[in-house]
Formats: C-alpha cells, structure tokens, sequence
DNA sequence: TATATTTGCTAAAACGTTTTAATATACCGC
DNA sequence: GCGGTATATTAAAACGTTTTAGCAAATATA
C-alpha cells in the first residue's frame, strides 16, 4: 500500500485516451450493458490493476446516496453481550461489504438523539438498534422514511419496526419455576427501573411465575444510571434488609455480577442461603464457585438474524420489506447456583 | 428529527436571497473575517435553525478531505480489554465532534491489510491501531504519508510511531518476583506464540526474573489462532506434562480463563497446588475462588492517552507533531491465589 | 440507395459543499 | 472629482464520482 498521490478516474481515463464515463462503466461492471467493447474493457481493468485505482469512497457516495455504512448503536460496547453481538455483526457485514459506524448509547435519550443526528449526517445507509427509552419518534421517521432499521434486544410495541429479541417472559418464568421447583419460596427479583420492553417482560415472567405458585413478590429495582460500586450498594442494602429470602434472579448478567460481589461481602453461601440465576451467561458464570445457572441469550443467532434482515432491507426491492418480528429462544443453563 | 426532503445550501440561498458561498461563510464561522454584516449574519443564522438544515457530511469531506472518522482497529472487539478500551476511545472521540469506524483484526495480517484499506477508502482523518503482525509496511506508509497514527497496546521496534503501552516486561517481571518470594519455585510462563512486542515484553520479564534467581523455565506458547475449547486442551496437556508446576503466570486474560478451566477440571487447588497470576484484571479474576492476582491496565489512562495524541495530530499544524512513545505502568493487584 | 437499428463510446450535468478570486459600492483624504 | 482603501457580497471552480441523454459509425432492412 503505497500512498502516492491519489488518482482519479479522470486521470485514468486520460492515460488511456478515453472517457471517464467508459472508466466508470466497466468498474461497476456495466460494460456488457453499455456494449463496451471486449477489448477496451480488458485494457481498462489491466490499466486500473497497474496504476492500483481505487475509486473516492466519498465522492460515489455522494453521487450515488449510499454509503455502504451500517449505524451501529449498542447500549454500552464494553458490555460482554453487546460487544460479543456486534463482534459477530461486523464480521458479517464486512463481508458483504458493509462498515460499521458505532457508537454506546448508554441508554441516554438525548445522547442517543444526538448519535442519531451524526448518523443521519453521514448518511448511513441502515441501522442496527438497541433502543433506550424515548426515542420512539426518532425511530418511526427513520422507518418512514424509508430507511432500513432493525432494532434488537427490545423493540416499541407501538411502532412497528423490524426486530430480533429473546422470549423474554417465557425465560424468566421458566428459570423462577426452576428456583421452585428445587425449594425456592421467596424468590427476588433484582432489575433496572426500565420501561423497555425486555425488563417488562422479564419482570412478567417473574411474576407470573410466583402468581401460579402464590408466593411472595420481591422486586428490586435499581436506577440504571449509577456506577457499578453504587449497584452493590442498593443490593446489599436490599439483601440486608430483605433477610428471609432464599433466591435471586438477576435481570442482566452486570447485575449478577454486583449482586456475586454484595452476596460475597455479605458472606452469604450460594445455593444454600440464596440460590442465584442471572441472565446473560458469561465464562464468570461458568466459572465461579459454586458456576452460576444463566439464561443464555443465543448470541450468534442473534447477529445472524439482525444483519440478514438488514442487508435484504438494503438490498431487496421495497415491496418485500416486510417487517420482521424474530423472537428467539434462550437457553436455561443449569448450574451449581440454582440447585439446593 | 423529521425526515423532509433534504435542504441544500443552495437552497437556502436561494430563501434568503443570497448567495450559497455567504451562507458557508457564515455557517462556517468566518463571518467576521469575510465581513459579512451582523445584520445578515443573523438572517442566516435565524434560517438556518428555522428550517433545520444540515449539511451534507459528505460533500464537506469530499470537499474538505476531513472526515471526521476515526479508524479504531483492535484485535477483537469482544474482549474485555479492548471493548472497555474502545469503549473510553470513542466517548472522547465523540466529545471532539469524530465518529469511530472499527474493526476487529483477528490478528491476522491479510485481514487487517484489507481493512486498512478500507478505511483509507473511506479516507478516515486518523488510525487508532492495535496491530497484528506482519503490517509494519502499510503502518510505515500511512506514517510517511503525513497521516496520523497511534499504536496501542503493542508497537514495531523498527518503526517511529506514536505509540501508548505499558510496562510489560517490568510488570511480568514483578508478577514472577511475587511469585518467587511466596515461594514458587517451578514457575511457568503461558502465552502466545506471538512475536508482537507486548508478548515478547513480557516474556522478557518472566525469564529476567527467574535467571536471577536461578530457576527453570517452562514457557508454553500457544497458537492465537485456536478457539477457547483448543486453548484449554493445550494447557491440560501441558499441565499434566509438568506435573512439577508450582506456579503460573498467564501472558493475556483470555489465556487466565482458559487456564482456569483447565485447573478446574484437573481438579488442582489454587494457590496450594498453584499460585496464579494473569495480566489484564477483570471482574471474574475478582469474584473467582480464590481470588485471582492481576496485572491490571490503568484502561482509563490508556484511552486517553491514545486519544489526546491523535486529536492533538490532528488538529495542530505539522510542525507540532513529534513522535510520542507512552509507557504506562500497571498495577499488581495482589489477591490470593498467588499467596500460599 | 435510403432508412432504421445496433454498436461503441462520450459530453455534460449532477451530488452539496468550500474556497479562490473577483466585483461593486461606500468612504476617505486631498 | 480622483486614486486608494475598506466593506460586503458573490460567481465560478473544485472535490471525484455516476448517470442521462445523445452522437457517430457500422450494420441491417427494405
């Protein structure tokens, strides 16, 4: 890779006595189209391979409106399960072609507004989600607008949109069943004080879960905008005064781990005083003595589904840009946490 | 954010019965150095916000050569290290009005070749790399070329860069000293059979440290390119080959998991079978059984490094940008699988 | 032989900015 | 009332593509 001084195709088609039109034509492989000879095709892809040309990335995109660039926004890209589902997402779309725009969120509203702005500026050609709260309007003009999004890991069920989530209610309600049936009778629920659509319905399955066992309900909701040290405070504070309970599902797998950190200054012994569930499974999980019972969301299933959706939305005509609606399974992994 | 049909400055010109070039000059905060009088200067500006334009980021870098982006190449965006350190990047990054392009490298050259070529397509203001093997040429070129780069987390000797690192044969040097002066006696070194400066850093370290004090060697090196499950039959492997062992010293965190399973599922007791110690502290070396020792990154400090130096390259006049080498220093977390 | 069709290629406009160089008017001193 | 300078604004070129519309020559049709 040598950077002389860039080329461009009006260099080129000089060099070679002809048009840049006839350049242009044979790079987006359109000779056969436009009837360009056989011969002056071959010379102009010879020519383009010795003089190494590559074409201005910018100067096609504002000609042509496409960038070839996906708007990633992820709640926080340090996240074990947001970086390991863009990881696998950028790896698909570079190989149809596609760069990645990124950027964390933090389920900020007006931080995410403002993302959204830069995206539009740099007219990217789609966009792949994870919503915070309010920004529902933003959402709707994009999709009206035509723009190819696909929202993952909670969606608006007032707009429709296309997305891939996980059956959220159901996974709670089987993984609290679990925690019955191996004994559990207060059973606590540790989550983020989130109107999204997955801790709703997290919080459903939970519930619905002890209503058919008529057991006691134990919510602890904690402000998502506090640092991990404040996190293990209010659960330790929650723990310490909710001394009767004897298990816990935590609503996201960081909450598990402050929750670990609470339950292990509070000297508390894992599955025998609490037993634990968390969702998100990670190698601390499986690590961790006793290995804690997760939900595992199916990470690659996941990427593979966002990305497939959004590149047909790219690349299909409009009229079958019909709105998807995946809800994938998880995967209850039985663990040490959850047996007593 | 209402998705109208987009608005050009020419358009704009044409409202307000100006020319195009009056309203960039004003736009662009030249107003005063163009004299463009107060009183239209407001008209502008009154306009500009009534009907919401944008400019078009496009035109502006096709114009301009200035993308605002950043290249952000890392080994795999879904380790923790490199995600937290992504993560700070692009929060400073954004603050200073730049997008983040990313990519993970794999470690493999070709694909980082291709990428780089990518963002050059792209035209990306500056490169923020962790580089792989193999790519000393294309670095070289860019370096040459005038455009700013910044090395991180491992360099090329051979070659002037900006660069940020940290200490890494004086940190595995300490860690084995720890080692030693608990007692250890056959202490290994599990790393990569990577030729990248941090790894060959820290193999220094470890071997300066045990010819001091006259003990045998027993490094395993492990190919990078092995999914986890191989990485643990490795270590198995080489574990029960040196049944001797008193002691470890893991060159990656990646490498710590993996070992840590390895023991698990050998059933050998931490520290008393095995003293423990891995680079690149997280929130599993904390919660483990025993707790695991650490040499922790100071990421924080990293991110910011890295980013002042690019944004200072590109923002000031040439003359200012002389070669920064940054070596920070680590913190041994000391916890209780390296005291026996 | 005149007319239509196909073949092979290209000129010029367009995308939406920024920037250079220029113009036109007003003001000033003398 | 004339040269000079400051003031206020703009026309046009440039960035590097793609694409529309069209031209000329060659071939087919009648």
């Amino acid at each position: 890779m040598i950077l002389k001084k860039k080329l461009s195709i009006v260099d080129l088609a000089k060099q070679l006595n002809i048009s840049p039109t006839t350049v242009s034509f044979v790079l987006n492989g359109r000779a056969k189209e436009k009837r360009i000879s056989d011969d002056l095709v071959e010379r102009v892809l010879k020519h383009v391979e010795e003089v190494g040309y590559k074409p201005n990335a910018l100067a096609q995109s504002l000609r042509t409106g496409k960038t070839k660039i996906i708007g990633l926004m992820v709640e926080d890209i340090s996240d074990p399960f947001f970086s390991s589902v863009a990881r696998l997402i950028e790896e698909k779309a570079y190989k149809s072609g596609y760069k990645i725009l990124y950027c964390s969120t933090d389920n900020n509203t007006e931080k995410t507004k403002d993302l959204l702005d830069v995206f539009r500026d740099r007219q990217v050609d789609g966009y792949i989600i994870s919503p915070p709260e309010g920004i529902e309007d933003e959402v709707s003009s994009l999709v009206n607008g035509g723009i190819p999004v696909v929202l993952f890991d909670r969606y608006f069920a007032e707009i429709t949109t296309d997305h891939v989530v996980i059956n959220n209610e159901e996974s709670s309600y089987n993984a609290v069943v679990g925690l019955i049936n191996s004994g559990c009778k207060e059973i606590a629920f540790i989550t983020l004080d989130s109107l999204q659509s997955q801790m709703q319905d997290r919080l459903k399955g939970y519930e619905r879960a002890l209503n058919e066992h008529s057991l006691n309900h134990h919510v602890k909701e904690i402000s998502f905008f506090q640092d991990s040290e404040n996190i293990i405070k209010h659960i330790t504070n929650f723990l310490t005064r909710k001394d009767n309970l004897d298990a816990i599902l935590f609503a996201t797998n960081y909450l598990g781990v402050s929750g670990l950190k609470a339950i292990k200054a509070l000297d508390l012994k894992i599955p025998e005083d609490l037993a634990i569930i968390s969702f998100d499974d990670y190698s601390l999980f499986e690590l961790h003595s006793p290995s804690i019972t997760a939900i595992a969301q199916p990470i690659e299933e996941i990427a593979e589904k966002v990305i497939t959706i959004l590149l047909n939305k790219l690349n299909l005509p409009a009229k079958y840009k019909k709105n998807q609606a995946i809800v994938l399974s998880t995967n209850l992994i039985l663990r040490n946490s959850s047996v007593k």
